[in-house]
DNA sequence: TATAATAACTAATTATATTAGTTTTGGCAA
DNA sequence: TTGCCAAAACTAATATAATTAGTTATTATA
C-alpha cells in the first residue's frame, strides 16, 4: 500500500501541475490526493495541511521565478539585461500561472523564509542596476518600479485583463523601454 | 422577522466592510449572514450565491475605483492628471483592500458587463492621453503600461511586498514620473 | 525474524455552499 | 379592516473540503 512512499517533491510537483492546469483555487487537498492516488488525510504525513502546501508552493515558485530571471540576465548588462529579465518574468507567469499566483501569499502567512526568497529577486535587480551607480535608495525605488510593472503586467494578462486585440509582447517591451528610457534620462541628468 | 427587509445595497455594503476589514477570502456567506443577523440561505433571496456576490463586488469595486480616478483627473491635464489618477488609484486600494481584490476576478467569471466596467478606466486614461496625440495603438500600449504599474504597485503594497523601510508614496511618484518622462521623450522624438 | 517507525487508512468533526421545502410577514386590494 | 399573495425569512438536508484522532499496514533495520 505505501508502496513507493510519496515524497514532498512529488506532491509539490502534482500541486504545481494542478495549479497551472486548473487554477490555484482548484488545488484542494482532495483533488491533490486524488491525483496522487491516496486519501487526503495521508497528505498530512508530508505537508502541514493546506496552509503548509500553499507556503511550499510560494517558496518553490519564488525560487523558480528567480532562477528564470537570473538565467535571463547571464551575460547581459544594463537595458539588455533588464529587458531580458522582464521577458523571462512574464514567460514564467505564462508557463506557471497557478504557481505564480501562489507566490503572492496573504500578508498574514508571510514569514522570514518567504521574505528572503522574495528578496532574492530584488537583489538580482539591484545587481543589474549596479552599473548605473545610483544611490541606494534611488536604486530601491527603481526596483520597486520594475517589480510593480512586471507583476502588474503579468497579473493583468493572467486574469485576461488585456481584452483588446493588441499584441501583449509589444506592450511589455514598450512598457519596459519607456520606463528604462525615463530612468536613463534621470541618470544622465544627475551626472 | 423580515422587519426592514434587507436589500442588495445593504448586503453589498456589509460584504465590502467585511472584505476590507478581514480580507476578501474571509467573506463567506456564513460570516456575511451573521453580520447581517440572518441565516446564510436567506442571502439567496437577494444575491446569486457566492459567485453572484463576488461578481457584484467586482462590479461595484470597478465602479468606485473608476469614479475615484475620474474625480482625480477633473480640472487637470497631462502629467498632472496622470499623477493625480495614480495617487487616487493607490489611495483607493489602501482604503478598500478587500474590495479591490474582488475587482480582479478569475477569467472564467468574466462577462460582458465586467469587461465594460473595467474598460471605463481604460477609456479615462485614453482620454487623458488624448492631448499627446498618439496613434491609437501607441496610446493603448501606454495605457497598458500605466495600468500594469498601478495594479502592480497597489497589489505588491497590499500583500506587504515592499518590506523595506522606504517611503512607498515616494516610490509611487518616482515610478510614475519615470514612466511619464520616458513617454514624453518618445512623443517629442516623434514630432 | 521481529520490531519500530513511517505512511497509509477509516472514521468523525467542523465549516461552507447550496437546494428544497416551509413559515412568516408586510403590503395591497377587495 | 381583512384576507390574500408575493417576498423573504426560516429549517432541514446534501455535498465538498479541511482537519484530527485513532488504526492498520508496510518497510527498513536491529
Amino acid at each position: 500500500m505505501s508502496r513507493k512512499s510519496l515524497d514532498k517533491a512529488t506532491i509539490l510537483q502534482a500541486a504545481i501541475e494542478l495549479a497551472d492546469d486548473m487554477g490555484l483555487e482548484q488545488v484542494t487537498l482532495s483533488s491533490l490526493a486524488q491525483r496522487l492516488g491516496i486519501k487526503s488525510p495521508s497528505l498530512y504525513n508530508h505537508i502541514d495541511g493546506m496552509r503548509g502546501l500553499r507556503r511550499e508552493l510560494a517558496l518553490h515558485g519564488l525560487q523558480l521565478l528567480c532562477d528564470s530571471m537570473t538565467k535571463a540576465a547571464v551575460g547581459k548588462a544594463g537595458e539588455k539585461a533588464l529587458l531580458s529579465i522582464g521577458i523571462a518574468y512574464v514567460a514564467f507567469v505564462r508557463e506557471h500561472p497557478g504557481l505564480y499566483e501562489a507566490t503572492q501569499p496573504a500578508p498574514d502567512q508571510m514569514d522570514e523564509e518567504l521574505v528572503a526568497a522574495s528578496y532574492r529577486s530584488v537583489q538580482l535587480l539591484l545587481d543589474v542596476l549596479d552599473e548605473y551607480q545610483l544611490e541606494r535608495d534611488d536604486a530601491l525605488h527603481m526596483v520597486r518600479g520594475l517589480r510593480s510593472m512586471l507583476h502588474g503586467f503579468a497579473s493583468l494578462e493572467l486574469r485576461g485583463g488585456f481584452g483588446l486585440k493588441l499584441d501583449t509582447d509589444e506592450s511589455l517591451m514598450r512598457m519596459l523601454r519607456t520606463y528604462l528610457s525615463g530612468m536613463e534620462l534621470q541618470v544622465r541628468t544627475i551626472d
